[in-house]
DNA sequence: TATGAATGAGACTTCATTCAT
DNA sequence: CATGAATGAAGTCTCATTCAT
């Protein structure tokens, strides 16, 4: 009698249209009118599916830091080849580089600023993804006789440079030639994994 | 009779009162009225000096690059010495850090993305950096005798680094130890000048 | 084949889930997701048994003016026994009383302002009481010996007190304190009967 | 230079603004647009006098019980004269009287159940009359040479006739035969001063 | 220059009602 | 009868900008 839910798919949509909606306009800029239509769905089912704006960004954090995880996936065999893998895989080469998810991410890590509730679920994303730098870098100068422990300097360096990465991207284009960021940072990775 | 003109102090005021504001609300939450009322002024005084509230975070771009401009000062007698000077002033050690300079400075980033005018002047103070990273990294390598051409790549990975951490100091304050973004940048410099 | 109908048991339900709203938030604010919700019923049904929101609303007054008629029930010995068993039925003496019935007995008299529908079933319970108290101390003066002509006047003055109790116990409890108002009108009818 | 501020009579006539309209379609109903041409005045500009819809609500709810104070006004050499203008007072007679502040008071008891600051402005108004109608009614019975201590009980079945008189006029009209709730409420308190 | 009231477009959000299943 | 997603109008509130003084 009951059609079956499909509030989740619906949700993505939505999600989906703030993504869109965003990368072009910023937030705040982004109206419900928009994401709706960007969504092909009419303005008031919006929030019938979130409870406020807010909340279609904390899930856009989400669904952008899965979708990150999910292209990272297989292991490797070394730690180097798994963390130049998870370089890659954030800064997208080839075909599944996308860059409107790029500048919406750069768009939340301001709005993360301001609104705790992104700054929760952005913090933690950021945490993770140093988390997993952190681990293989230490085993990477594990396996080359060097002390482990300026992995925890290197991971950071590591993610801050990928995270100055998505932000030249988007917003000074001009600065970051097309492609040349995963190379540089793969490099560094080496460099700091060696010395 | 006629009063000295203030407008250039009204405006820095006026600049300074976004400063304040954006920083902790973020751009399009940062009202004419509030702004105004920062800077101890009446809001309808704002539109004199400024055209449009567009033009004030035009000048605070400037501002805030003129600000880390000012602080890098005076030559220093090598490259490294002058590559870690500006690497300081950036990652403003000591006193002078101001967290609401940083959130700002990210705010703006964001807003670049979708504002031509205000991307504008963003890249043009980012590619002053960057050049001048590039230039004392070649210098310094080239002292080293090493080749100068990998300074290119190097100096996008520092500027990168830069910005990412001012990224993660603003929206993810728990995963950069406070004042651990200078000496990890600084040794990342290292890295780069020295393989 | 047929289900029986239990149209008349789910159209109580809802009448009493809109009691149970409108006595905490007012009418216009009781919508009927949160009614139906109350009265664990899907929204979509509600107008399945109700034309429209309005028509919940006039049933709930029949509904509370038939509640006090039953409570006021059996005939007494005495017109006056008659009389404040009545106000006793209305001002809910011991268990009976229910709070959340006063309430929107008096949000109900302000939306008979401006709702034609609702003021004439309002108007009509209204006067059916009216009548009854006049009739009733009409009767009791008259065994008193005295002129029963005053017994309309008085009947609007009890008439008053009652709904005046009803508008103070619900809107300044502070005022009339608990269990005070009964008493008070009662004693109001002995003054009224007996001069 | 600057132009003397006229927020109070804009204020003023925002809330003039609101009686009109509410007393005509309830305070939901009362929209800011209706509001704002009720007064002649753009949209926008009611909030820029008022932080939101309720605090218009509560300025009427004081302009309406200083309006009765004022009218109230002299003194009167007895006890019972006193009470009888407090009564008139209420109820104007003549040429004051004024439907929509009566309705509006009705409408206004209603929101009071559900918006603590309106409950909280509506009942000290409330109180300050009780307290007016039980000073007065015991200095009657004092003087009378009756004991004055049931003056208090007796206060508030006068102040529940009065609302009750405001409710019936207002939501029952027929009921409560034009001019006759002021007679009736004065004869109430001559059996209530004089048993 | 300076003030702060005024404007009006447009944002988010709510919600009665409808309807496919 | 029942469900709950869908619709779209309408409401409150915000705010950049203008303007009379």
């Amino acid at each position: 009698m009951a059609r079956p839910s499909n509030t989740n798919a619906r949700r993505a949509e939505i999600v989906e249209g703030l993504l869109q909606v965003m990368s072009a306009k910023g937030y705040e800029r982004a109206t419900i009118t928009e994401i709706a239509a960007a969504a092909g769905l009419a303005s008031g089912l919006v929030h019938y599916h979130f409870e406020n704006k807010q909340q279609i960004l904390v899930a856009l954090v989400e669904r952008l830091a899965a979708t990150v995880s999910k292209r990272y996936g297989a292991p490797r065999e070394s730690p180097r080849a798994q963390l130049l893998a998870l370089v890659d895989a954030h800064l997208a080469l080839g075909d599944d580089a996308d860059p409107r998810a790029v500048a919406a991410w750069v768009v939340i890590g301001a709005e993360a600023i301001s609104q705790r509730e992104v700054r929760d679920v952005y913090s933690a994303a950021l945490e993770r993804v140093r988390a997993e730098i952190e681990r293989l870098l230490g085993a990477w100068r594990f396996e080359l006789g060097l002390d482990p422990r300026p992995a925890k300097a290197g991971a950071a360096a590591i993610l801050c440079a990928i995270e100055g990465a998505y932000q030249l991207s988007a917003g000074a284009p001009t600065l970051l030639p097309e492609g040349s960021a995963a190379p540089t940072v793969r490099s560094l990775c080496e460099a700091l994994a060696t010395r």
